[in-house]
DNA sequence: TATAATTTTTAGCCTTGTCTAAAAAAATAT
DNA sequence: ATATTTTTTTAGACAAGGCTAAAAATTATA
């Protein structure tokens, strides 16, 4: 059985470290969770005894093969359950975060397996992320962030990397949702903003915002 | 903030007595949450401390009417994500109650109302018990008892008390289901088993089973 | 009514997950 | 190469929720 709590630092080792392959410093994971580092010492040493994680003192952790699924799986929990509240209850995308905070962990394959049939076996979340299957795998999105995508150049926003409440919002209160076709009509150098078009109008995007979109063509 | 473990107690005591309205005893509430009474008594102090229960030591506890609200609107949600996974999810009425059990502690307003709308507002579950309101009210479905609906009489099974899984796997194999018409044709006074007639088959049930089911007419 | 049996509470301990403060190791700077 | 700073770990404490064993109160019985 592996813990409500367990389970977020699986996440969070996951997200910080290319699907936990990568070592992650004790710090990072202190501030992604935002508890304090003698707590991660605590729970990363418990992860290890499980077989979830792979951990050598003072030189990070790492997922091995089963925390990795563990992981995989909750985020496809989370993702799956980010899109039934938005397509099936009116939840808009800034809403979702915090309720599928709760709902990924809950336990049962029929629920998570009879949930992705009734949702069409979506391949994204509202915020573009792909959903895992069962076997923890996903084909990652082709998309290219919007300050590489070069000049008069046109695409499809398809993911959107910050899922912060501001964030969100900010794309709400300019119109930018997932899918709108965008062209980039100007690069400013000296601070990095993007001219852009999108729905017939123009925008400007602070550097900031840019680094977080990402355009598919 | 109640606590997961705190909203078991809420629902125990709700149950056990009369909406939380009657005393009900710790060693009561200690078999229905399958824990020790001391445990009970630790737990049942800290609900006092936030008001919501009445306790007197050596005397029972019961419900304030924050703590009835409380634990109707636990019990609100988990009858209505029970019929969330029979409608939408394909679950059958045996396989809801373990998983309904985590997902009524996930706490979200919106998401019940939601999830409520989406459902189009069901008045039971799928066991035919009433789904409270969002003030935690209720109309109680009138049904009587097939002990004592009296000989030859007719009407549609409308309530099934007891959900473990043991007695609907009884009620599958047995062909009954919530809404079915039936006929009481005999009643064994040596046993008090019943003769009825469903499906224009004749079955023998035993008090045991009989005393579960409510039939409206 | 006195005694026995049952129920409930108390006291003390355990586990999980968290924290602070101090010690140890590693990284950085002089 | 040594000293300083930063990071990580350890040690000890705490709250929540549970348990066992013993004490106290209540209820049942003779």
């Amino acid at each position: 059985m592996v813990t409500f709590s367990e389970e977020n630092y699986l996440k969070a080792i996951y997200h910080l470290g290319k699907q936990g392959k990568v070592a992650v410093s004790t710090n990072a994971i202190a501030e992604k969770i935002e508890t304090k580092a003698s707590s991660v010492t605590d729970m990363i040493k418990k992860l290890a005894d499980k077989n979830l994680a792979n951990y050598v003192k003072y030189q990070g952790v790492s997922l091995t093969n089963e925390g990795r699924l563990a992981a995989a799986l909750v985020i496809r929990k989370h993702r799956l359950w980010e899109v039934f509240l938005v397509d099936k209850l009116n939840f808009s995308w800034d809403e979702v975060h915090e309720v599928a905070e709760q709902l990924e962990h809950i336990k049962s394959m029929k629920l998570v397996d009879e949930l992705d049939a009734f949702l069409s076996f979506p391949k994204q979340d509202p915020h573009g992320d792909p959903i895992p299957d069962k076997n923890g795998d996903y084909s990652p999105i082709k998309s290219i962030n919007m300050l590489e995508i070069g000049l008069g150049k046109e695409g499809f926003l398809s993911l959107v990397k910050d899922s912060s409440d501001a964030f969100l919002k900010y794309l709400n209160k300019n119109n930018l949702a997932l899918g709108d076709k965008i062209k980039i009509l100007d690069f400013e150098p000296f601070d990095s903003s993007l001219v852009i078009e999108t729905s017939n109008k123009k925008l400007i995007i602070s550097k900031d915002v840019a680094q977080n979109l990402y355009l598919s063509l």
